[in-house]
This record gives C-alpha cells, sequence and structure tokens, in this order.
DNA sequence: ACCTAAGCGAGACGGTACGTCGCGTCTTACA
DNA sequence: TGTAAGACGCGACGTACCGTCTCGCTTAGGT
C-alpha cells in the first residue's frame, strides 16, 4: 500500500474548473498550462504528474461535462429518424446560442492535434453509445427506413454540417435539422 | 505616390517559398516566424513589415497558391452532377494522398483563429468562384435537377465531407464521392 | 568644381539643432539616430552622408555650440589667480543650474569612447586657447605667483574639480572657486 | 518562509564571473545580456530574474571583487598623510598598467546612467569605510595636519585626479602622488 | 534650355540585442 | 510522498536601432 499523501481531489478538481472556465473566457490556444496553476492555486508539478499535455486536461474535462455540459444523448422512441433530428437540432440549437460554437471550433482546432479529443468531443455530443451509422443501420434492418446512402456516409455528412456550424458560425434556421434529417433519411412523409 | 525602396520581391519571394517548405515538412503548428526568417535568408522585421502574424503568410502562401497548389477547379461540361462528383472525388482523392490530409487539417485549425485563412482554403479548393450552392441553384432553375435539400444545405453537407476527411484521415473509397453527389442531388440514372 | 545640388544648410542645421535638443531633453545614451532623422526631418543618409556616428554629430554641436553655449573664455585681466577663480566659479555655477550637470556628465561619458568629443568639451569649457597650465606657467614665469605644484598638475586638479561636479551634482558654495583657486596657487593674501 | 526553489549559486556565480571576463576582454559597452547568459551557460531569464539591467551585474560584480579585485584599503600607519600618498600612488599605479584605465573610464561612463555603479566604483577604490575627508579632518583635530582646504575639497581634488587618469590615460610619473598629496595637506617636511 | 551628377526625403533591407512569455523539468520545505 | 512555490535552461516572441541600400524627386552647375 502506497505511503505519503494521497493525490488531492482538491486539487485535481481546481485544476478541471479552472480549465474550463479559462477556455471558455480566452479560447483553447490562449490556455497555458501557467495560467491553469495560477488560477486553480496549483502548482504546475501536480498538473505535470497527473496529465502529459494541455490536450489531456481538455480531454478530462470533456469527459467530466466541464466542458459541452449539456446532454446531448440521441433519445431512442423507436422513431429513428425523428430521434436524430430532435438530437441534431438540439445540437444545432446549442452551436447557434452564446459563444459555443466558438468554444466548439477551438476543442476542434485542438482535436487536430490530440485525437484524444476527437474522441471525448464525439462521445459529449451523444455519440459515445451507438453512433448514427449504428441507429441507421438497426432502422434499415428493421425496414424502418431505407435510405439511399449507406449508414457511415449519412453518418459523416451529419457530423460535417455539425463541424461547419462549428466553424462558420452560421445561424440555426427553424426546422432545417428535421429537413435535413428527413431528406438524408429518405422520410417522405 | 509612395516613395522609398520598393518592397523587394525577392524578400517576398523567398518569405512564401520558406514557408511553404516548411509547412510542409514540419507542420503548420512547428513553423516559427524565425525559422521562416533564417530558411528565407531574410531578417524577421521583413517578415514583421509586410505580415502581422504567422497566419497572415498562410494565408498569402494559400492565394499565392504555394500550399494546396493544385488545380481545383469545378468543372463545367454541362452536366452539373458529374461536375461536383468529379471535383469532390479530386479533392478527395488528393486528401487521401501523401500527408495532405494533416496539411488541411492543420490549416482548418489554424482558421479557428483567423478567419482570412478559411476563406482562402475555400478559394483554394475551388469555392472562389461560383460555389457549389450557386451551381446547384442555376441547375435547379434550368430544370437539370430538382434535389430535396436546398443548394446551401447540399453545399454545407460536401464541404462538411472534405472536413470530416481532412480531420478524420479516412482513406478513399472508390467511387464514394460520384455516390454521394448522386444521392444528394437526387440523380436517379 | 562639383556639379549637382549643394549640402542643404537646412538639413545640416536642422540636424545640429534636433540632436541639441535631444541630448537635452533625454540624455546622450538615449539620443539615436532615427530619432535625430525623424525630430529633424531628414533622412537618415542624410546623417551618414556628413557623419561617421553619432558622437562626431555631438561633437560637431559641441563646436557649433549648440550644447554648452555659454562663454567660458578664461578672462585676462593680468590677475592670474582672479581670472582661473572667476573662470571656476562661473563654470561651477553653471553646473549647479538646471540640468546643466547630468548633460555635462553623459557628454562625459560619450567622451569615453569617443576622444573628440573630451577634446571639444575642452574647448566649449575655455581651455581651448591657453590652458590653466599655460596660464599659471606663464605667471610663475613672470614671478607673480611661486605655487608648491607644477602648471600641470594645478591644471589637473582644477579640470578634476570640475569633472566631480559634473558626476556628483554637489550644489556650489558661495566662494568655493576663490578659496581653492587660493589655495592651490599659494594666493595668500 | 520562502518556499520553492532556492537561487541557484551555480548560476549567480557563473554570471558573475562571465560578465568579468567579458568586460575584460570587449569592454563594458560590448558587452550584452545574451552574451553573458551565453558564456555563462545560464538563460536570459535567469538573469533577469535577479538584475533589472546590465548595470546592476556590473554593480555587484564590483562588490564582490570580480572588478577592480585588488585590495586598495586606505592603509593607517599613524601618519595620515603618508597614508593617503601611498594609497594614491597604488591606485595611479594601478590606473597605469594594463588596460585598467580603459576599464575604469568605462565604468564611469556606466555610473553616469547608474549611480549604483559609481557608489561601487568608491568602495572598490578603499572609500567605503573612512572617506579620505574624514581621514583628513581627523588628522586636523588631532593637530597632526593643518591644511589651508577643507577636508572636502581635498578628498574631491583627490579622487578628481584619479577620474582625470582614468578619463585621459596619462602615464603615471614616480613620486607624483606624493608630490600632490604633500602640497594639498600643506606637510612641509 | 537642356543634361546630368549630386543631394535629399522616404523607407526597405539584413542584422543584433532587447526584455517577456510559456514550456517542461528541477528542487526545496511543509503537511 | 504529494503539494505549493518557484528557479532553471530553452526557444520564440515582437520591437528598437543599427548602418547600408535603393527609390524618385529636386536642385544647380556645365554645355
Amino acid at each position: 500500500m502506497p505511503r505519503g499523501a494521497a493525490r488531492s481531489e482538491a486539487a485535481h478538481a481546481a485544476i478541471l474548473a479552472s480549465v474550463a472556465s479559462l477556455v471558455d473566457r480566452v479560447g483553447y490556444d490562449a490556455v497555458t498550462i501557467e495560467g491553469i496553476a495560477a488560477e486553480a492555486g496549483v502548482s504546475k508539478q501536480t498538473i505535470y504528474r497527473w496529465y502529459p499535455s494541455k490536450s489531456a486536461i481538455i480531454a478530462e474535462a470533456l469527459v467530466e461535462g466541464r466542458l459541452l455540459g449539456e446532454d446531448f444523448t440521441i433519445p431512442d422512441t423507436g422513431d429513428t429518424a425523428a430521434d436524430i433530428a430532435a438530437w441534431l437540432e438540439h445540437v444545432l440549437t446549442f452551436l447557434a446560442s452564446r459563444n459555443h460554437a466558438a468554444l466548439l471550433s477551438s476543442l476542434v482546432a485542438a482535436s487536430v492535434d490530440s485525437p484524444e479529443i476527437g474522441l471525448r468531443i464525439s462521445e459529449r455530443l451523444g455519440l459515445g453509445g451507438p453512433t448514427i451509422a449504428e441507429r441507421v443501420q438497426r432502422a434499415t434492418d428493421a425496414g424502418e427506413l431505407s435510405p439511399v446512402l449507406s449508414p457511415d456516409q449519412i453518418d459523416q455528412l451529419i457530423v460535417g454540417v455539425i463541424m461547419m456550424r462549428a466553424l462558420g458560425r452560421n445561424p440555426y434556421e427553424q426546422g432545417e435539422a428535421r429537413r435535413l434529417v428527413g431528406a438524408l433519411l429518405e422520410v417522405t412523409g
């Protein structure tokens, strides 16, 4: 059994809280390890003891829900098209409010040199369990839908739209999500 | 009329050549102003005289075709769907070769802090003239196509796919572009 | 006979005026060639055409009386001790007023790497013609004085006092010059 | 009680050693912070952590005896005039050898912008304890001497001679110190 | 009345050094 | 042994001046 003081949960929490606050206020790029340490009242060494890099802290903050804190789980009501449309609307609406698009785009930039962050963003956006591709596949197998495009392509197109919105800051147009999903899934009704 | 010595075209060209070479060799993030200056045989001050930041240099290198040098103009043969499919295939094939996806994704990350770069990337990818949305709109007006989605949505979906590919490094699957464009534009043939 | 435009006296004068003003305002060290050029409305090239260095400009400004502009000629009334005392009093009084000590000390600092400046300062302080040593020698030869110290030593001591005053910023005490000169020249009266 | 790592004595010593060596080799003006850092194998930041400016480093090097390392303490044998004469001879002889006059004059120039340096030079030359003025005062009170000039004036004259020597680079003449001190202190013997 | 060789302002250029920031590693003293 | 504090070597930042070098204009003798 290890001797000496145990890992300080207070320090741990302070780090995550500070990094979330800083990312929100100044953006990912302008966040520095020294800034986090100062804001959290923690020594740099403590940070480096638990995290190998700035992006690892961000990744954990994502997992802990300190960033992108809302619940973006894809609902499961039996109507796959409606579920996905509702979820997409939720995501796009979220991006259109406050500086959430800026937050997400700075995280996307971060994910370029940290695949981990990309993965955590996906999870946070509700894609941690069954992905859109899987949902579509299942619905197709069940005869619920018969889309022209493959489930993977549909997944990619929808996530691509989210990315474009995060990067481009376009406003959200009422009903857009429903129309898009409807078209992609060939929901004729 | 401006007085004083004119801007040195030699220095100008050397800067752009060096930045292109460096981005290619070490990646966007690892490029430094001092590195550019050293490689170009130019003083830092000369760089700062003409560019406010690293991203401005990248933006100009993009405009000058020193990065993403290929011709990605969307063809115009009369068949809009085929034109766009051919163009998309070209872009996706390009991204699948060498370290081009890494290059583009690092540029996308850069564009988060520099809208200018985002704009120049679009231009370089052939979207500087009539956009996909415009092409689709024109074809729809001419009765050539009657897609379910709006031209803007189609545009966004297609560009979104390119982004996803750049960020995700998936390989390109033969014929993918054609299938995707076909489905989005409702080309039943 | 030379052809082409003649040296611009306007530029010449503007340079000297600016350098004098700048030395007075910011001190020798903080004066820059670029600052002079900007203040004088003159190009750097024009300055370098006529002066090899900053200290050369200072030297000329001294010669022209733009710095240390007062007349410090040693009087010649026949009474050597009184002459020197009067002169010394004049110099020390000058140093005690305004920021003249600061000016002189910055010039002394300049003279460390520019003997030319040292020479010009001496001239300006009235030592350009017969030096103190020469005056004392002459008075000694004439039987007017019979000092214990050699003329050169006396000269050095008196100039040394001026230096100390310039460097040390002590205030001037009424009658000090007279007492000092009296003692050094053994004027018993 | 201060926490954190203590100041590195190794770095501290290396800085002082380097600055002493550089001043000796290239002269005060040509010494740069970057040069010191490179020579000492120390980062610039470490230098700036402890010293606000180049002159502060010089001041400390003076205090530590890395520059003007000789012992210039004024002796105290009971014979004040002889003590001062011996000390002055020591100083003037020192200045006449090697490039010591150049060293001192560059330090004097530096002291124009840094009173601290001026103070440290005085201390180094043996004037840190009882000054010449104090020694003369004491001797006068004891009836040992009865000089015409005030102790302060004598002090100033003697130090002025040292300055003149430093700035003027005259050679030292055998016995000069003794004659000078003799005359100023009215030692008739 | 033209040349044409200076002089001139403006200012770009390759450099060197500045003083600052943040990195990731380390050392110290305390709990 | 974990922690806050903080020093350290390092690399890059963006700025200030250096002294040299074009530019295009003005000026004024020589033909």
